[in-house]
DNA sequence: TCATTAAACCGTAACGTTTCGCGATTGCGC
DNA sequence: GCGCAATCGCGAAACGTTACGGTTTAATGA
């Protein structure tokens, strides 16, 4: 039983012709200006009777923004970014905005094909977790003058032109070493995601730090590269296992740090007692994980809620302020798989 | 060293000046159309020349289209939903058309709204794998006449709307069950999503067709629901592990599998000899977990891939024809974590 | 009651594109 | 070189909205 929907939808002109008020009053009305009460209740009572809403493409074409964002990241499987999408998301559709989201697959060449193709459907600006750490694939945004926030790896170049928000990823795995060293440890291996990756370096430099705060070393042999992904944590662990001589690990990603889990549990290695563990992201596994596990937890959705709103604010406020970086810090969760062995 | 850009972007009046054509000669020329040999060089030149792209926002308001598919879905922090997003993503995007994406949290009341907001937004089109199991959430995006896919759970009203895009979820679970029944297995628990979800009332009864086949029958105490969460798989599992009369599980979906597994090791239950074990989705997972895991491989790309294929025809082809089902099988992965008990 | 003033209102011109129908050009065959 | 179809090109009118500036209305105070 539907009602006779016209076959197009009603527009402004209708409320106008229905109310016998002229076109820019209705606007007006609409963006929140004054229109005398008697007005207002007509105008209500038409927008109800012709079921309208405001074509946003018209009046996005008239005042060049679509209230859309546009998001690049290396992968959307993967709760880590997953995370943070949703709180941005939050944020964002909240004050109006959608999330044009893209997948680059970890391929600069397809995250410069990404940027481009949102920037051509208007978004009003762009967040981006990226790849080409050059940051080289952002130019088209900067062209149309579109505010670009990157997320979790800074830039090479141009750092000046974005806002950012990062996490002290130095501070976190140094923080976590520093825990493995005092409990006693000094045997430490450290599972990183890939060479050249911001993030990964950052962390490998922080574990380097805290060791040679007391003046111990971090071999190479004790350095693996899983490329973060749960079989890469898997073998690299394996391996690190394998050499037999550690008693502390450190693993830099959710997907490593499960695979990791899986390595450790399949050679019937004992943690903490064969080995001290700490682990990456996602406090639920750590939950469920008996020994509970030691973690490096970081404020995902905080990174989330911060890139939305830096770039909220942009659009909404202060469009010519200078860069603005955040930089937040990642929380070591203490669990028992970590034992003391002083 | 930037070159002095305009402010404004170019427009095709500008190619029209530069080249001294029309107006619709360069339109017609943009959208395929032909021109003489001579003023296409032209066009193109100038194109280049000016940096000129598309205003998609004019076209759209013109053409009624914006080249965009609202995507909603009960959460995005989900292996199964991200892939199933990211193959959707890639063959639309490969058309011209990018995705907006709105994670309702699993409350379908944010649903209703994420559907409003996106077709207010001007989507073309719209999948959804939804939460309100009636369907009644979609009625904007009927309004507006919109095409409408939904995907992994069927809707119980208004079916012959929307083409639909499912897992034979009855079969999968079924013969994931035979198997375990052909290895001699008898005491079977499973642990499915929750109560009134389609696919996880799907999965009970395919398990449950299984062993009626075989005069057997699935008593309620060996039926868990996990909320899809890894920590609900690990309680459950624990649970029906506790009470010790099993010999078989099958868990349905990745995160419960997850979780039943972390439960499983905790016990030092040993797999496949005191406990036979068949998981859900993810074979990266599977490959990585000794021994290797038998699981059911639903076809998720697969999912997204006719998703986006079926409400692509609807826009560009077949706009009126009726309602498409497809069905898709998924496949059971044999690994070494059932044992023959026969 | 009337001037004064502030608030409400409105007509019109954009925004950048497509579309329609008709007039202009082209190239072909003779 | 001519005539005739095709083909190509063009001007103008949309699409639904907002923005500008001027005009009307209502409210106030003497």
């Amino acid at each position: 039983m539907r009602k006779g929907a016209p076959d197009t939808a009603a527009t402004i002109k209708d409320i106008s012709r229905c109310t016998g008020l002229g076109l820019a009053t209705i606007s007006k009305y609409l963006n929140g200006g004054n229109v005398r009460p008697k007005n207002k209740l007509a105008i209500d009572q038409a927008i109800a009777d012709l079921h309208y809403t405001a074509n946003e493409i018209a009046r996005g074409l008239k005042t060049r923004r679509s209230r859309t964002v546009g998001i690049v990241i290396p992968e959307l499987s993967n709760v880590f970014i997953t995370t943070v999408i949703t709180a941005m998301e939050d944020v964002l559709r909240r004050r109006g905005y959608a999330i044009l989201v893209c997948d680059c697959r970890m391929d600069a060449d397809l995250e410069r094909q990404a940027v481009r193709f949102l920037v051509n459907k208007g978004v009003d600006g762009l967040i981006s977790m990226p790849v080409d750490q050059t940051g080289d694939h952002l130019q088209p945004a900067w062209e149309k003058r579109l505010p670009v926030v990157v997320i979790d790896r800074m830039i090479s170049k141009h750092a000046d032109r974005v806002d950012a928000v990062m996490v002290d990823n130095v501070r976190a795995t140094q923080s976590a070493a520093e825990h493995l060293l005092s409990r006693g440890h000094r045997a430490i291996g450290i599972i990183v995601g890939a060479r050249d990756i911001f993030t990964s370096e950052q962390r490998l430099l922080g574990c380097r730090q805290a060791m040679q705060a007391r003046g111990l070393t971090l071999p190479a042999a004790r350095i693996r590269y899983g490329g973060y992904t749960v079989q890469g944590g898997y073998e690299r662990m394996k391996r690190l296992l394998a050499a037999g001589d550690l008693t502390g690990v450190l693993v830099t990603n959710y997907d490593m740090t499960l695979g990791a889990m899986i390595a450790i549990n399949e050679m019937g290695v004992k943690m903490p007692q064969d080995i001290s563990f700490i682990g990456f992201d996602n406090l639920q596994l750590s939950k469920v994980v008996r020994p509970r596990l030691t973690i490096v937890d970081q404020p995902v959705q905080q990174i989330g809620m911060q890139a939305a709103t830096l770039v909220l604010a942009r659009l909404e406020e202060d469009a010519g302020a200078p860069a603005r970086q955040v930089t937040l810090q990642a929380d070591l969760q203490l669990g028992e798989s970590v034992a003391d062995i002083r």
